[in-house]
DNA sequence: CAGTGGTCTAGACCACCCA
DNA sequence: GGGTGGTCTAGACCACTGC
């Protein structure tokens, strides 16, 4: 754990977060302006700003100019999830990872992915699958699509060494990300790989990547049976 | 689309951003001190500061003192999403939302939510199930429990008119959330008010709220078949 | 119109930590 | 030791919007 080092902004905030969530202030209600508090703090008004800023930005109030400030009715509306790489997050948990490159191919894009990427051209796309492994038991099966209209490099590029999301944080940056997770029965590829049965219910990670309005890749990450992704706020 | 006001960090910002999503600084690179950067930009010291600060909030760049700061190798590694309030959620769609309470019991704290909550000693909980249904069609099965020794006059509050969450958040303020995404299969109480087959792949949602270290409440949220969790970064 | 937050400045001191 | 970011100040002007 962290301690955040002591800081006159950091001090405003915590005492008007704990205010809050103490039910000091209730949902609705409208706190002491800036010139107020910086008063009460014996603090700059631009120190209480930031703190209450980021009180606004964590979803604990909200600000209006002239109305002023007010607790939020419905807190904490917010999570956030740190993306790991892969291997970072088996190696964080003490195993070892390793990657299985199962095959590429060349295809003409798929429809469903044409209308997922937002492409209208006609254009082909590199499809790989992989495993990744924690210690000896599959963790992740990734089937990927690369745009070779974007990366035509994409093609010549040997993944048995390198993973492709590796290879792609190295060669190209990236501007957009849409990420949905959901559920998905086991099909028969995901149950060899993941070693479960037919129709076992998946945790499903879609992620879609555009570099400046042009769709990059694709990738579908179906995890181990009875993975869960956690988060504290 | 929202288009933010101009402002002078916002342009450092997306100037800066840019430089890094197009390439022209690559990951690991040391970007220009604040000294250099406010007299490029022409602004105060503490423009370039705010601007360079939120990209480091959002893992464009990595900061440290007499370091200096340097584009992250893998960026964008944080999804933020937002967590509606179900009726909110349903509205929004242009559904209409309708709660079903289906019934509430007290019951001594099962094993396994005693080591979710961290709790050690014997006491009840309420235990309340409900279906969230948009339009006509079921969206999502609750089944919550609430820490009756955090919070008895939850015996007492009528469920079947105001939904738990509801009465939650006017209730009690809290501090401290956990939340898990996963998987499940559906058993027969699932399949039967989410009109889905048995052994149907679903996504689940599970929530662990606290006020001050103490436990408040825990509630699991089963969604519709083929439900997606989506973000865009 | 006037009160509130939004932003900016010029300068300052300090903490951290790499060299 | 010294360079870099982290924070703070006092004051200023502006933009929005409820009254």
């Amino acid at each position: 754990m962290v301690e955040p080092v002591k800081s006159a902004f950091r001090t405003v905030k915590e005492t008007l977060k704990h205010k809050i969530v103490a039910g000091d202030w209730g949902p609705g209600d409208l706190i002491p302006n800036e010139v107020e508090l910086a008063a009460a703090f014996g603090c700059a008004r631009a120190t209480v700003n930031r703190a209450v800023r980021e009180l606004a930005d964590e979803g604990y109030v909200e600000r209006k100019r002239k109305a002023g400030t007010r607790v939020r009715t419905a807190p904490l509306r917010r999570a956030a999830f740190e993306i790991p790489v892969v291997g970072d997050e088996i190696a964080a948990r003490g195993s070892v990872y390793r990657y299985e490159h199962l095959g590429q191919q060349t295809l003409s894009t798929p429809r469903w992915l044409k209308a997922r990427m937002g492409l209208d051209h006609h254009g082909k796309m590199l499809h790989l699958t992989a495993v990744h492994y924690a210690d000896a038991n599959p963790y992740q099966f990734e089937a990927r699509w690369i745009n070779l209209a974007a990366l035509p490099q994409a093609a010549e590029a040997d993944f048995s060494l390198m993973g492709p999301t590796e290879w792609l944080i190295k060669t190209i940056p990236f501007s957009n990300v849409e990420m949905s997770f959901s559920a998905t029965a086991a099909d028969e590829e995901l149950a060899h790989h993941l070693v479960c049965r037919l129709g076992d219910p998946l945790f499903l990670a879609e992620r879609t990547t555009w570099w400046q309005a042009e769709p990059i890749t694709y990738v579908r990450l179906a995890f181990q049976r009875g993975h869960k992704m956690t988060t504290r706020v």
